[in-house]
This record gives structure tokens, sequence and C-alpha cells, in this order.
DNA sequence: TGTTGCATACCGACCAGTCGGTATGTCATT
DNA sequence: AATGACATACCGACTGGTCGGTATGCAACA
């Protein structure tokens, strides 16, 4: 408990922050101990004293992803936004300028490794999907709201469109590594934002705010 | 085209359709040449008979899983419906149908491939972009033909939706792995074929045209 | 104050097993 | 006898993980 050793826990943070980035460009299984470590400036002993395996570093490292990830969206300017709807379509339009970085910045860690271990490792897997299923989550609250507060076109659930949204993101994902531009990738968050602009029926009258 | 030798190529594509399989079950990194030999009831010398490296079978591996695919689209009924859009509607609801089986049989190769080797395999990477290219612009053909004959609303393109459909699919297989649960994936394609349909303006009275 | 005892953090050589790939052999068929 | 289509045995680099050891901090006690 003596919060004296301040260099302890960083050391640790050093190694999850380089396994979501070496995972991201080179996959899990490619990604070997000695590469997380060399990019976290480390050695080995002092990653196997942080993890017991390679297996738990990955389990950590998706935790570590949805924190990151869940602050950095909850911590967003749009947040602000009154309306329920704006706040939908805001944060559709944050994910579409994130696509600007480079690849392996603006991938998502969750999506990548469970293609890879979802039959292979089922810790890894309920990781990922935790926080997969978390963000969906916080999305479906937004658009919840919207659906109390607007007619809808359609039926269909908060949750299933909250998982839509993902799902174009992780498709559109796949699009930009397969052509190695964004380019694609934000064609597809434009039809994203079209479709949900077309499932919710504004009033047309004054003051549309 | 001699077809004395029967037992010549069969076991090339006996190692082509194991590859498939365990690739998609266990990622590309993870699948050891000795596991596709196993799955494909064949020796590691028949295998580097056939290919000089486990990257060259991933590479025909792809190209194989591109001639498969589209052989099953390219002869599937609904290609005989008269009306475009028709086809493209029925041609999700095809995707649809197919998500009933096993997890890693109805996943895509060409997807789950890029996204570990993107970086690090640039030729596997080509050979499964082309799949996934070639596939979308067989369903940019129904899409720009349907965009003549009916109104659209919105302002896109012919190939953008047809990626944007390609997208919605692979990130739905992404949430189908990490729910182990192929109902998700389902619900997507709903909003899909939803989406679709608002985007043609289909005239409400008969023969239309 | 100095010393003993013990915990945490970290180092890096090393091991046992794995994996892609090679070398060589065998047996039909031509 | 030459070639194609495999099988068997084997190599060496690499990988995840281990292990003995070091450096440092801290609390208790003489």
């Amino acid at each position: 408990m003596a919060v004296t050793t301040a260099g302890a826990s960083n050391t640790k943070t050093r190694l999850l922050d380089a396994a979501l980035m070496v995972i991201r460009s080179k996959g899990y299984s490619a990604t070997t101990v000695d590469d997380i470590c060399e990019a976290a400036g480390v050695t080995k002993g002092a990653f196997f004293h942080h993890f017991k395996s390679k297996e738990e570093l990955a389990i950590e490292a998706a935790k570590h992803w949805g924190t990151t990830t869940s602050a950095l969206f909850a911590s967003a300017p749009y947040r602000a936004l009154p309306d329920p709807l704006d706040r939908v379509l805001a944060y559709v339009d944050l994910r579409k300028t994130i696509l600007q970085g480079e690849l392996p910045k603006y991938t998502c860690f969750a999506g990548t490794t469970i293609q890879e271990v979802y039959d292979t490792h089922p810790l890894i897997r309920e990781a990922c999907e935790k926080t997969i299923t978390d963000h969906a989550a916080s999305i479906e609250v937004d658009i919840a709201e919207a659906m109390r507060k607007y007619q809808i076109a359609g039926d269909w659930t908060a949750q299933s469109l909250a998982f839509y949204t993902q799902a174009v993101i992780q498709g559109a994902f796949i699009l930009a590594k397969a052509q190695q531009n964004s380019a694609v990738a934000a064609d597809c968050i434009d039809h994203l934002r079209r479709y949900i602009e077309m499932l919710f029926i504004r009033p047309r009258t004054k003051e549309a705010a």
C-alpha cells in the first residue's frame, strides 16, 4: 500500500499500452512477448513479474482497452448536447474523425483480437466481448432516449441499433485494412449516419434545433 | 484436364479446403502447417510439394476462397429475379440464412485473415482484398442497375453501398464471434435490409419502370 | 542509529518444446 | 529411366516460460 514507489505500476502500464499497439499491428498470435517487451522498453523478467502468462496479459490489455476508450468517449464534448439524437449522431461523427490517424491507432483492439482467439482462448474472448458490449450499452442509452423523444420508422430495438453501429465500425476497419486506406471506412460511417437519420422522424416544425 | 491423375490435384484442394476451415477457426498465425496437414489427412511432405511456403498457401487459399464463394452466389436462385433491387435484397436475405450454420463455417476467410496480416504479409493482404473487392463489385452491378431504375434517397454511389454491405456483414461476424451466437449478426442484417429499402423509392403502383 | 528481516520490482541467461522448412527416399505412371 | 506425387526423418531458429540472483524500500527492534 506504500504509494511511495511511483514507478511500480508504471512499468505495467507501459507493457499494457505497448501490447495494445503491437497486437493491433501484428495480431495476438504473431506478437511475441519479446516484441511487447521491446516496445515497452522493459525486460522479459519484468513482463513475467507483472503477468503470469501471455494470455493473462491479453486479458488485462482488453480491460485496459475498455477503460481507456470508455473514458475517451465519456469525456468527449458532444456528451453535453441536450438532444439524445444529436448525441448519437455526434458519436458517429466522432468515430469518423478518429479515422484520420494511422491504421493501427484507430483500429479496435477487441474486435481484432476476437477474430483470432474466439475459439481458442475463451478468457480473452470474454474480456474482449465485455468491452464491446459495455461500449454498445453506453450508446444504447442515448438511442433509447431518442426513441422516447421521437417517432421511429420500422420495428427495432435500441440494443440492436447500438450493436449495429459497432458492426458497421468494425466492418469498416476491416475494409480499411484491406485497402490500406480509411476512405472506405469514412464512406461506411456516412451510410450509417444516413440510416440513423432516416430511422428517427424529426418534427419539421420551427426551431428544428 | 487429364482426368487420369485423379488424386493429383485432389490433395491440393484438400489442403486448400482444410486451410480455409482451420485458419477461420484459429487464425492464420496460430495455425501450423501440421494443423492443416492433419485436417487434410496428408503429410508435411505433400504440403511442401504443393506450396513452397505457408504464406503461399494462404495466398492460394484466398484465391480458392474467392472462386468458391463467387461460384456460390453466382449460382444462387435469386440471381434469376428480374428486378435488380429484388436481387440486392435477396442477396441480403441469403446472407442472413447462411448465418444458420456453425460459426467457422459462415465466417469470412478474407476478412478474418486481413485483420491479422494486413501490415505484415502484403501479398496475403492483397489476395484477400481482391476477393472482397471482387465480391463487392458483383453486388455493385445490381445496385447500379437498381439506381437507374428507381429514384434514390440521399447522395451516395453504388460502389460505396456495395462496400457498406460488406462492412456490415464483416462486422456482424465479429459480433457473432464475440457473443458466440449468430443472433446479433442476424439483427445487423435486418438493419442493413431496412436501410437499403429506405434508400430506394419504389413506386407504389404495380408495373413501374 | 544501525541492523536484521522481508517484501516488491526487476534482470537476463537459460530451457524445453514448437514450427517452418529441407533433404532424401519410395513408388506409380509414362 | 524419368518425372510427378507423395512420405519420413530431421534441422535450426524461435518462443513462452523459468529460475537464480540483485537492487531498493520499509518496518521493527536493539
